[in-house]
DNA sequence: GCCCGCATCAACCGATCGGTGGAGGTAACG
DNA sequence: CGTTACCTCCACCGATCGGTTGATGCGGGC
């Protein structure tokens, strides 16, 4: 435990908008169980401001001009830097939550929020309890209990990019430096994860789960 | 121009982000010139509140549950209502201007505008004068400057939702009712309007450019 | 150690696709 | 009335694709 009379949660507010950034803070000013001492406008500011001043919770948007939310964890975390993330987002889609809970935020908010809520969220991932909200729990439970249908291998994911860019297999096998035969053999496998019988519907599909695009 | 000392600018603030609202009311709020007056949290309260109280200008977000910011612009269009309208949204995507933009939207700005930028386009959109981000205005220019070089024919669009879907040529030439050969016409038509020399490649454009998806 | 997923390659086949070069009909617009 | 865009259809051809069967090697997990 840091201590409940150890002073004021301290906050760092990354989000690439001005007035969002406005709006939580103004949800914090009239609280002082909570500081919020930095701001930043994108991933690469958040990393710069965390590590130059003492954070307790960082409140974070993932959609960002050049270096994004799940980046800017990954890399806090490889710093080793202690602050708790609380993920703080417009999207609930499938391909945002998974990669920053991975990434290792503490807990995932959209910004449909009430400020109540907001404020608990931010006590609870200060106490290092994970904070879903909760449509997004709905979707990570959907997830579990499917078992990732999908989940593309590496080189599979390498040879859809290609095709969606209108490459042919010949293409794509020189592009990836193997055989025709190889291409023709991810893309049956492909297809068989995708659900699908050919390329059109495999990209098609690939852009509706947001593996592409 | 159009009475400096008639009173402040009344608003009408439209998102389903509390937190947005709040940062929005919060650049107004230390200006006399202005005055919120109102602020929704969908399309519909928008078209109520609107109609309610005498408003000046509406900030109006785009993506909403229930009612889009597109169609209560419509709606207020239809019922007469004098209010100017100030798309504020996140996106600049192709799909979200122009609509926005026919609907009878005064401007067109980005959240990640500065404050000043946000305040002296609501005193222009006041004035009636017509106000695009720079990126939306670079969009739009791009757009009539290529003279819409993708703009698929209904047809066209029929086939490629089809394809996208897995059907082969015979597949769509049953489901549309027509012949292979019609099919292929315009497959090879919407190949040339999108740039790509399959319908892989197609399919991908599309999602691209917002034709599908 | 065994099994499984992944990546790699081969040969073969029928089905499908993309391209070419036509053609006719309708509807809108100036 | 001519032009233009759109939708419809035909025949032919080579290129490409999707499926099948089978194989090798590597790495991780039980």
């Amino acid at each position: 435990m840091s201590g409940a009379a150890a002073g004021p949660i301290r906050l760092l507010i990354v989000d690439d908008h001005p007035i969002v950034r406005d709006g939580l803070r103004g949800v914090f000013a009239g609280d002082p169980d909570f500081a919020v001492v930095a701001e930043a406008a994108d991933g690469a500011e958040a990393v710069t401001r965390a590590e130059a001043v003492e954070v307790d919770v960082i409140l974070m948007d993932l959609r960002m001009p050049g270096m994004g939310g799940v980046e800017a964890i990954t890399r806090l975390r490889a710093l080793g830097n202690p602050a708790r993330v609380l993920v703080l987002t417009t999207f609930d889609s499938d391909r945002d939550v998974l990669p920053a809970i991975e990434a290792g935020a503490t807990g995932y908010l959209l910004k449909d929020a009430r400020r109540d809520e907001l404020i608990r969220a931010v006590r609870a991932a200060h106490a290092g309890q994970s904070v879903l909200a909760p449509s997004v729990a709905g979707t990570l439970m959907g997830r579990v209990g499917a078992r990732e249908p999908d989940s593309l291998s590496p080189r599979e994911r390498d040879v859809l990019r290609l095709v969606a860019a209108g490459a042919t297999n010949q293409a794509a096998a020189r592009e990836l430096m193997v055989s025709e035969a190889t291409i023709k053999t991810h893309l049956i496998h492909l297809y068989n994860k995708l659900g699908v019988r050919d390329r059109a519907a495999a990209v098609a599909v690939a852009y509706e789960r947001g593996i592409l695009g």
